[in-house]
DNA sequence: AATGAATGAGCGTTCATTCAT
DNA sequence: GATGAATGAACGCTCATTCAT
């Protein structure tokens, strides 16, 4: 029956990511997942066409749509971060977190061995990127953005992981003026 | 007999840290350790008991110091890390580095599926901890100062991953300027 | 009902000789049979009840009516191929493609996994035998008899498979003089 | 040991022979080929790195030799295969015999599956090449020139599977002298 | 009766670890 | 003690067949 199909697709997806979030890729286990979401192994491969189909399946449209995000949040402030213009950054990192979070995390923590292993390095590359071309007056600022750079990614991750929904829009704000507040005079 | 052995086991934990450096620790493969190390796998084995005995010698040490580093470091700063006293903290750091950088490196990224995969949070926990205790002024503070540190700690590995030995020292006053100036008063 | 069966039938019965000509016996797959076929894969084992059932249903007819063709075929002329009762085996051999060519094929080349996987062998030995009636005169020629049989039965096969069915019938009229023809002295 | 793994090689070809030449490439199963040569499945892996291999370490040096020898025996024959000359193909062919007779059976009838499915086939065309270069007189001839090449061919592997190796030899001659005396005006 | 989701035995293969020599 | 062959549990995946709806 149609309902029980997307049911059961629905128990799978659930428990793989679970399955995915607590071993990583490589561990993951096909006949645990299977079990977990009371479903035969043959019956799990009609759903899922193996084990790398069924990782895409739970990040691939996160791995898409993020990158895209994060470019278009930035392009426009690409005048200045600071001032008004620095809230289209924080709505799109918000927008990722609220649409992708959960995928993200799993991208960033736990995709080695997958094809999406080198997501978390190309995004922070992107994102070092963006940042050079914003605040950059020379090569002899470029190593310093790429280690705040960081430091700001790495915070906005943690303010996904450890605050409500209903906190993050603020804490981004106070983030981003940690940051950005003078930058230039601060590197 | 003595001297052989010294050298073999030096050998092993060489060829072992590339593999566990390239592959993971889930990934790592004995019998390629062996191969390329030239020991028999019969003979590995007696040098260390099995996979996850073989890490813990390439990192066990690491493991135990560094927290210890970093609570030395932080914690004749609680009075106050800016200032004269902040070089305490920048010499903690760049002393990890030095004696165990290419094992924090192990521990932090490359440790999935071993027993101290939870390394990295834990160590994350402890230094924000020592944040708090030095900036917090109230509650309120505490989760800006978590996402802060967060961002601090990413930042110095940066510095590790991508600067020169040299230039180290300097990077890390500089991150420590842009993040400890007054921070007080930019949480 | 009964008309629409017979059409469903029909057409499992058309992939399913597909795909058995395309992947033999062992490889066939039932679902792709089914898919292809249009019908459900509970319903095509409603028609036929297994992998080897179809098999079957396709080639059983053709295994049970080939030697009796090949018995008929040669009987009559035990007495002598030469001249013009060897227009009788001529003939046999048409019907035979006529009517079975496919299946023959089949048999011959695709049942590796199957009930029938013996059919190629027991045939020929069938041929053999009747050979060994017609032209042995003691038992020093049963061996080349039989290496001739095998030749000759060879070269019908590649007949079938090479030639038009308008030119078939002279082919084999070739063929046999080429082996009939005074045979006994060439033995 | 070294002596013991030579021994243990030799029983898993030996095992293997035999079972891939009881079920064809598809249905052997390398369990039952390790349990029957008494060896663990993993080991059995460590001696040939998997089913292909396996089967290519039996057939591959026929495989690559058969083609080489079919053509040597026929080249310097061109001119004509009858008279003594003839006896340069007979030699070939019983060299063929003698040192890859059940490699031979086995590419010729088992290898469905693998890759050295196409060599009988291969080797057919390449056969009847040579026939037509030597006995063709147009195009009309070469259906004929085909089908006889295949009977030929058949003919020669029954000698193979039928006779002593003693007789192989007696029998090869008849069959040539069967097939070539006069051939051009017998099509 | 029709549908296609469910079932699970079985396959080829890997690899950490043990053990006979 | 040194060696590397032996061991077998476990994995990802397939597919003929059954069964609930």
């Amino acid at each position: 029956m149609q309902y029980q199909k997307e049911e059961v697709k629905q128990r799978i997806l659930d428990v793989a990511f679970a399955e995915f979030e607590k071993e990583g890729y490589y561990k993951a286990n096909m006949l645990r997942i299977a079990t977990r979401a009371k479903v035969p192994i043959g019956n799990l491969y009609r759903y899922f066409n193996g084990k790398s189909v069924l990782f895409e399946a739970l990040v691939g449209e996160a791995a898409a749509a993020i990158p895209e995000f994060v470019k278009i949040s930035y392009l426009q402030n690409a005048e200045g971060i600071e001032g008004a213009r620095s809230e289209q950054l924080r709505n799109g990192i918000l927008a990722i977190f609220e649409r992708y979070g959960r995928e993200f995390m799993l991208l960033l923590d736990r995709s080695q061995g997958s094809k999406f292993s080198a997501f978390g390095s190309a995004l922070r590359k992107e994102i070092c990127d963006l940042w050079k071309k914003a605040f950059s007056r020379g090569e002899e600022d470029e190593l310093m953005i790429e280690i705040l750079a960081e430091g700001f990614i790495g915070g906005s991750l943690k303010i996904f992981r450890l605050a409500e929904a209903s906190e993050q829009s603020e804490l981004l704000d106070r983030l981003m003026k940690f940051y950005f507040q003078n930058i230039k005079n601060r590197l």
